[in-house]
RNA sequence: GUCCCCAUCGUCUAGUCGGCCUAGGACAUCGCCCUUUCACGGCGGUAACGAGGGUUCGAAUCCCUCUGGGGACGCCA
């Protein structure tokens, strides 16, 4: 039986470091008929948020990933929190410490104060001197007596980094409870993990060295604790670890899909950091990755996700969704698109907090199941609709005069083109064969070569050079619209 | 500072017990082809085993040292 369980802290939005966690939890509890909870580690009253909260919810939501139905929040098990202390407290496996709170001291852990283990004389202090202390109202933390007399080390062995032993002189005294009462995040984790009955704990490798306090807490508990399997972190270009103070939005899950990335798309990126088939396989559908994935194949060291000033996705991610959005059925990918279409040309740009339409809502819908086709090759976000699309949607487009001429060719050449294109389209059959025929037997009638026949065109219906395919955008935009422009792109010659 | 982890192309990675590795794939990049533009697609190129010692007939693969990188060391999670 397998249990795993994803825990986010509600302290700031959901982030590609978590949703990779998430995501390997899920692979695992699906492709070993597992279960998989979600627990929210609100233990830190002073930083939760309900707005991160609701981020990582959309988060989760947006990848189409779900768990199963069980959903725990910290907070509300406090009970089972203090009553595991004080299950240790009473086994003798912790003591109170008396000493105030450390003052907040910018380098605390570098600043000599290196191999700090213990607070002096709190260990020794005797049980009754301890509980006249508490009683008279004393504050203290509940420190976990690391056993460095009657034993060595602790040890386990990790499912991805195989066997980790630590000497218990290089463990400290950690903390299991505030002097608020309140239980620390090693505490309130290893208490709900063996009440959960949680079976793998699958978490970033950040955590590897907090293991070893694991471990320990899970033995003074008299429960066997989970196996666990800690995966590489993923870094920044820098080098750091991807942060969301550091790095920005770019960490953020939202992000991503706001700049039009498929959810499939993101779930197959994050799943090659630091996990490989093995086989050179690289693009999975979910049910490839599921039926595949296995801990066997999570890699051992630090993955870099690029991104920079100017490119902020890892090209990597862009490619593969430009793949999947290739790869889509126009239908899937024209509601894929709407939403952007939308947001891209609905609207008039900057009119204020009650926006005008622009183009009218059921244009766009019907004209992005006819585009779709002639940008799926030629966008790689689904944003980029905005860039790939817009002389479909808005009502006029400006085509630079220079770019109407053609390769080899002149003004003169140009607007000859542009007449007798004029003449030639008013008579066609506006479908791709028919704007075939006419606009190549006009190339031949003019002397002139076909391409640079369709460059007019292009430029005056599209606005500009680079675009779709000339007769498919032709049939997609109509005779009227068509002959509009290019009339109007002869008055700039 | 102490402890832990890691180390193959720019990036993500393959490399089961050491020989089949003159190190494979993908992205990115460069070139060519296809082509009405842009893309897509096809073909090809550049590009890596951090260093030094061992062990061995033979090491990217095993051991040691160094170096480099990352992480943890909190009454944060």
């Amino acid at each position: 039986m397998h249990r795993v369980r994803f825990a986010p802290s509600p302290t700031g939005y959901l982030h590609i470091g978590s949703a990779r966690t998430f995501i390997f939890n899920w692979l695992y509890a699906r492709h070993n008929g597992g279960t998989m909870i979600l627990r929210i580690d609100d233990t830190d009253v002073e930083r939760n948020t309900q707005a991160s909260l609701d981020s990582i919810f959309e988060g989760l939501k947006w990848l189409e990933l779900d768990w199963d139905g069980e959903v725990y929040r910290q907070s509300e098990r406090g009970e089972l929190h203090a009553a595991s202390a004080r299950q240790i407290f009473e086994a003798g496996h912790a003591y109170r410490d008396f000493t105030p709170a450390r003052v907040e001291s910018e380098d605390a852990a570098d600043s000599g104060h290196g191999g700090w283990l213990f607070n002096p004389g709190m260990r020794e202090l005797s049980r009754e001197e301890s509980d006249r202390r508490a009683s008279a109202g004393e504050p203290f933390v509940l420190r976990f007596l690391v056993p460095r007399e009657t034993r060595e080390s602790v040890a386990f062995t990790d499912l991805v980094y195989g066997p980790q032993t630590k000497a218990t002189a290089d463990i400290e005294d950690f903390a299991l409870l505030r002097s608020s009462g309140m239980p620390t995040y090693h505490m309130a984790s290893c208490a709900d993990d063996a009440d959960l009955k949680i079976t793998q704990i699958i978490r970033g490798q950040d955590h590897l060295t907090n293991t070893f306090k694991h471990q320990l807490i899970f033995e003074a508990l008299g429960v066997e604790p989970p196996q666990f399997a800690h995966l590489p972190l993923l870094i920044a270009p820098d080098g750091a670890k991807l942060s969301k103070r550091k790095h920005g939005p770019v960490v953020s899950v939202t992000t991503y899909r706001d700049a039009g990335f498929l959810p499939h798309a993101f779930v197959n990126f994050v799943c090659l950091l630091g996990w490989s088939p093995k086989d050179d396989r690289e693009r999975m559908t979910r049910r490839e990755l599921l039926d595949i994935f296995s801990l066997e194949g999570v890699n051992r060291s630090n993955a870099t996700i690029n991104f920079s000033e100017t490119e902020p996705f890892d090209p990597k991610a862009v490619w593969l969704n430009a793949e999947t959005i290739r790869n889509l059925p126009v239908d899937e990918l024209s509601a894929e698109l709407l939403p952007f279409a939308d947001a891209s040309f609905g609207w008039i740009p900057g009119s204020g907090p009650e926006p005008q339409r622009l183009v009218p809502e059921d244009k766009i819908r019907r004209l992005v199941p006819l585009v779709a086709p002639l940008i799926r090759e030629r966008i790689k976000l689904l944003g980029d609709i905005r860039d790939a699309a817009d002389f479909f949607f808005l009502p006029t487009v400006h085509p630079d005069p220079l770019e109407l001429i053609p390769q080899k060719g002149d003004a003169a050449m140009a607007a000859l083109v542009l007449q007798e294109a004029e003449v030639a389209l008013a008579e066609a059959t506006f479908t791709h064969d028919g704007l075939d025929a006419a606009l190549r037997a006009s190339a031949e009638k003019l002397k002139i070569k076909a391409g640079q026949m369709f460059q007019p065109i292009r430029v005056a219906v599209c606005g500009r050079k680079n675009a779709p395919p000339l007769f498919e955008t032709l049939e997609v935009l109509g005779k009227d619209i068509c002959l509009e422009r290019i009339a109007a792109a002869r008055k700039l010659l």
